[in-house]
DNA sequence: CAATTATATATAGCAAGCTATTAAAATGGA
DNA sequence: TCCATTTTAATAGCTTGCTATATATAATTG
């Protein structure tokens, strides 16, 4: 009877959740003082990888919706952090570039980031830290494919 | 040098915030025909649990902020799922009940978060599900000393 | 017992997620 | 070529989270 056992304690579900929550809070502690938050973060990564990248690629590559998208990066400009340039051959697209000041925010927020990682692992081994990634990364492909 | 080598993929925090927004996906869809919703079902477990709590006891035992649990109860009561009541003896105090209505929901709905659950883990060994939970777990306890 | 402090809840306002809809531009077929 | 379809992005409106602040009631203390 999985029904009648059932615990929030022990669902999956809600203890991913609640996981998440706590490492939004860990992040936005100390990325906020940078001008980032955990919505543009991911953003970021992105950008410092490559720029100029369309609205559509962003979205294809970080997996939220194209609205999220398009609410983030109009926060995003009006921060200061990214610049939407039109597409030279497409006049639906817009390219997003980075300001000169989020470029610099590279090293620092990385750092934040890692901190965080390497906080959540705790007494983790090695072994362990690998073997958690290894499940995530596959209960993130069975609910991608459902 | 963990910052150069810094890759979205690898990074605990957001392989972790994006399992709980598949998470999140796969639970609305079940339950939402419920009248339920990913925000809800966690006080919903907690009452059918134990009715006539306090706000604040659903506060600590969910570990969301104060403010998110009282719009959330509003919501809850504008939805027909719970009513609050004046408690007896403190006139500050509300205590929190299901509605008829609420209390039918308790199967149904346990039965698709297990759902949900089972998805998430599936091809996973009986000892690599145990393993997921107990190291969730660490790192929830890690995060919230924090 | 009055005044301060502490506790319980509510409200304001923002971020970041979602679905659904709209608008504009590009593409493709008759 | 022109009309219908597809693609790209924006907007509206909702939930769920947060911080900060306000308000009302209890509790404590001088």
């Amino acid at each position: 009877m999985t029904e009648t056992n059932f615990s929030r304690k022990h669902s999956e579900g809600y203890q991913v959740n609640h996981m998440a929550r706590l490492f939004i809070r860990a992040i936005q502690d100390r990325i906020k003082p940078l001008g980032l938050s955990t919505g543009t973060f991911p953003v970021m990564l992105a950008l410092w990888e490559k720029e100029g990248q369309t609205q559509r690629e962003l979205v294809q590559e970080l997996g939220v919706e194209q609205a999220t998208m398009a609410n983030t990066l109009s926060r995003m400009e009006r921060d200061g952090l990214v610049v939407r340039r039109a597409h030279e051959a497409d006049a639906r697209v817009q390219t997003v570039w980075l300001t000169e000041r989020a470029r610099g925010l590279r090293e620092p927020a990385i750092r934040a980031a890692s901190e965080v990682n390497d906080l959540a692992t705790r007494g983790m081994s090695d072994q362990q830290r690998a073997e958690f990634t290894t499940l995530t990364t596959q209960v993130i492909a069975n609910l991608s494919e459902a």
